[in-house]
DNA sequence: GATGAATGAGTCTTCATTCAT
DNA sequence: GATGAATGAAGACTCATTCAT
């Protein structure tokens, strides 16, 4: 039995199995939703990519929306930990170079998976899902509500939602547009200076 | 009463009850769709609603996406008149009153079916017929684009093609931002207003 | 109304336009059943092409299998007054010199529409439709049987029916496998010997 | 006991009951095809008759043509053992002894499902999928176009491909029209004479 | 007689989901 | 826990046929 006792002492303190298939599960869905849209991610195929059964795959997620909505949930977080990270700095950094660097910060979040994020974005809205899709928004909102207030000294507008309503739905939507339009010209410059433009003189007292 | 003699003189005998079926079947798709969300509007259910067997659809659609793409078209159609006549205007007009009545036509022209709007753009958007997509976007972005060179002289931005893609995606994007998050305050001036203003800050001299 | 008067007078003792319709109907079925293959012959489409509205067609048949009932029938009278001519000649020509030109008459009758043929021919059995098959088949065999009965002096099967199955299936099954495996060489010589001896060497004396 | 030891040794832990799934549905398919002809044989009414889902045939076959193509392989299969084997003795056999065989081993085969080769053969042809058809003629062309090679000495046809079409055509044809017109008939040893008669005098020398 | 709009049963096929092993 | 065979509702689409005009 020399065999079994190497097999089983060494084992790392597994994150249990599970942690493993979730993963594959949540990536191979977010490839195939990347590379051939959200019309193949079917869930019998996104478990054969993902190297499971599908009845396993049914062991970790209640439904396809539930693969959906995880992944969604994954990819709002990872956005907002960009988002976060940058909103520390912000409180002490002058107003025209935060939103220079807002806008950087999030066109470098999208260039991450522009399709994935674009492909989950309309699978949430085209599922009237609005609750999954404030989920998704409402932090980053938050976070522009915040930094707004905290230096409205030297901003302009007064109607902070409002405000914070256009601001994010102008930088997500002009980034959007981009990506379907000209995804290679994403990192263009020239574009990205004429949306910081655009929000400085909105937004500058 | 000549004129009322021309105008409907002996009612033609009946368009033929073609017309009638096409147009029962578009309104029941746009009914469902807007009503239900794009899954919901099968050709058996499009059909049903409107009252009509399966097998008349197919007479007048040759499949499903015509169905939606006609709708689609009908819709441009009909953006297309209210920006065009709005441009026929636009050039003896101040820039600035031209930014208000501009933004005041885009967002009078999502109130008609601001629901079907959406979905028709998320339709084509996840249908990833970029054609299709252009077919809809393209002809008012070249109204404004057109209205920029026109302009220059009263305008800042230089690079007319970059500022025509943001200031379209912009009103676009923030007029279904608003239809999805607060459908019934689309009409609020005090949201028109901020709009204009980021419009103006960004195109005026 | 000296345009009446014209128009009227000179009417050919019209043949009952039904005729031409008829013609039209079966005309447009045979076109479709050779080019297109038999699946593609739906009523509606032999209506269209015929030029008439499937309500017509269904004036002058009462289902689709009764076009193609007509065109078999149509097809073996044709075939039948073939194999008649040659039958009348039969009688004062000696037997070998009859095979040959019943071979020769045989694939001529088929070079007319080998496809049309063929398919029909397909049509009938995967209707499982003996009659009509025997419809097709049986006049051939009788004239066949007739000319064994005739000549059996100088001839050498005994059972003339199984003489006259034999005779006449392996001709036509000759020719179908030579219209499907290779339609070009319909008209060689070389094979239409090879088929003349085989039916020589079974027959004669 | 040995050997019923040998042969039923723990019965493999079952065929996975995949084996038995397919096996329905090829039976199922076969029955529908041979009892009620190929227009019955829709994948939902095979389905039904195998007792399966149309969901469990679907997961088995691509296609409602995948099933009848592996119908036609199978019994392609089946008949070309019975020739591969004919063949084998053949090479030391007299040849008009292996022509007797020859008919016999064909009708033979011909008599385990005569319907359901008929319609097979009736499919491949209206399908035109000649490739599927030569998959299923060839081999046996082949191996009679050998044998021809083989025992050329003893026999008379110089042309060697003509003589291999027609002598496999006029046996195939001949076969299947008696199975359609006298399908009781089949094994008659009478008819079967005649036609190892009109082969006989063809072939030998 | 002609027309063609309308019908709807029926076809193939997909896919989310369940459950016995 | 994992597996994958099985399920069947539902979807897109076809086509022979009817019938009001």
């Amino acid at each position: 039995m020399t065999q079994a006792a190497v097999e089983s002492p060494r084992r790392k303190p597994i994150q249990s199995r599970s942690r493993e298939t979730v993963r594959a599960i949540l990536q191979a869905a977010a490839r195939i939703l990347t590379d051939e849209g959200l019309e193949h991610a079917s869930t019998n195929r996104v478990a054969k990519v993902a190297g499971v059964s599908i009845g396993t795959l049914y062991q970790y997620f209640d439904s396809r929306d539930a693969i959906v909505a995880a992944l969604a949930r994954e990819h709002a977080d990872e956005m907002l930990g960009l988002l976060a990270t940058f909103a520390g700095q912000a409180a002490t950094m002058p107003p025209r170079r935060t939103i220079r660097e807002f806008v950087a910060a999030m066109i470098e979040a999208h260039r991450v998976a522009p399709q994935l994020h674009v492909a989950l974005v309309q699978q949430l809205l085209s599922q009237g899902s609005a609750e999954a899709l404030a989920e998704i928004r409402d932090p980053g909102r938050i976070i522009v509500r915040a930094w707004l207030e905290q230096h409205r000294a030297e901003l302009r507008p007064k109607d902070l939602d409002a405000a914070a309503f256009l601001l994010t739905t102008t930088v997500e939507a002009a980034i959007h547009a981009k990506i379907l339009e000209d995804p290679e010209g994403l990192a263009d410059l020239s574009w990205q200076a004429e949306l910081v433009d655009l929000l400085e003189r909105y937004a500058l007292a």
